[in-house]
DNA sequence: TCTATCATGTAACCAGTTACATGATTTT
DNA sequence: AAAATCATGTAACTGGTTACATGATAGA
């Protein structure tokens, strides 16, 4: 399972994380992404998403339940989630949140963050506020010599605006982790389904 | 040439403006992106490095110039720029820098700014300022109305912290063009080369 | 002298992208 | 009825990563 985790792309991580709200086929999952504009976090395509769906299952994280067929389209396999691919959500998620690093697993552990207790995700998010404190140090000390070594300022630019935004991360992470402080900020997944949640599953189940 | 532009990976656009500062061989480069902290924005590995660069071969944007040979070392080949390899330089960063997409090309693009000329610089960058205005405002649209229609906040903290750094980068934006507009920011490649420049190329030459 | 590490590179594998295929439905 | 688009998927290509190879030097 380590090993599972670790090769799980992005995209790998959203479907397993799609499947838990309930069985799917690949292209019910591709529609249902994009209503919820979940492709500004990962790249949809046809490709991607089979290929994708094709190496969770080889994993053993999804299984097939089923070959459904609709008029006289083309039959479509509909898949489950295992209980090894419900388990390493979690560990995903677990493992990105705290890293320093401001990547496409970082905002999609970030996006997902509420399939782990809050407590958990307020304990990660701390200690990647650390990391991302201590990055920040690096960064501004290096930028410092630089300087002082007579590096030309156009040469700086980009050290600098990373500095920028990593400032307002860090601001930025503050503020949540207050706001998880309050018990009256909602967590996990509502018992009961929304109105538009359940309008977004029929347009994408068609 | 549009084709190359088009293709051009991170990784070989900063080999392509490497060599603009002279010819070298592949692990030279290596050596001389770890002491520079290119790392920062592009992986390098070994790996990596002489597939983008068999690459650049292969399109003919770099050449080979010569294998010399060091003590018993194994040969290595030392590769120079082809004038299509600089134009492409250019190119590529006058087409990264005005995207409004936050990714990799971005960060590369505003390192090797200096590669072209201050005012346009100025005039790419602005328009990246209005494309991410344009960004901020429709992911704000779009977060607004979840809110509104029911969507509860804790599906919602990966697009606050999107609009946080969105600001943050905006702001900066601001802060960099107005100091392009001051005639006492340095620009374009020194002409005569740093202490520091003179000795990080000796020791990345070994 | 044995072992570790450096210098330099090759090759196989793996994930993502692009292009295409095929039949069904909708629009003109 | 022709053209466009949708639904569903496959296959080939391309770029990046990992693992390995080989000889040279340096340190214990």
């Amino acid at each position: 399972m380590t090993d599972d985790v670790d090769r799980l792309t992005p995209l790998g991580l959203m479907v397993l994380a799609l499947l838990r709200e309930g069985d799917m086929h690949p292209y019910e999952m591709i529609r249902l992404m994009r209503l919820r504009r979940d492709d500004r976090l990962v790249a949809i395509t046809n490709g991607t998403m089979y290929h994708t769906v094709s190496r969770l299952l080889k994993a053993g994280l999804i299984a097939e339940v089923g070959v459904d067929r609709d008029g006289n389209r083309p039959e479509r396999t509909t898949y489950t989630l295992t209980d090894a691919g419900s388990d390493v959500v979690a560990e995903w998620v677990r493992r990105q949140l705290p890293r320093a690093e401001r990547s496409p697993e970082f905002r999609v552990a970030l996006a997902e963050a509420h399939n782990l207790p809050r407590d958990e995700v307020r304990a990660l998010l701390s200690q990647r506020r650390a990391a991302l404190a201590a990055t920040h140090a690096e960064l501004a000390g290096g930028h410092r010599s630089a300087h002082e070594q007579g590096v030309p300022a156009q040469f700086l630019l980009e050290v600098e605006r990373d500095l920028a935004v990593l400032t307002a991360e860090i601001a930025w992470l503050d503020g949540v982790l207050e706001r998880l402080e309050d018990p009256a900020f909602p967590w996990g997944v509502p018992t009961t389904p929304s109105e538009r949640y359940l309008a977004q599953r029929k347009a994408a189940r068609q």
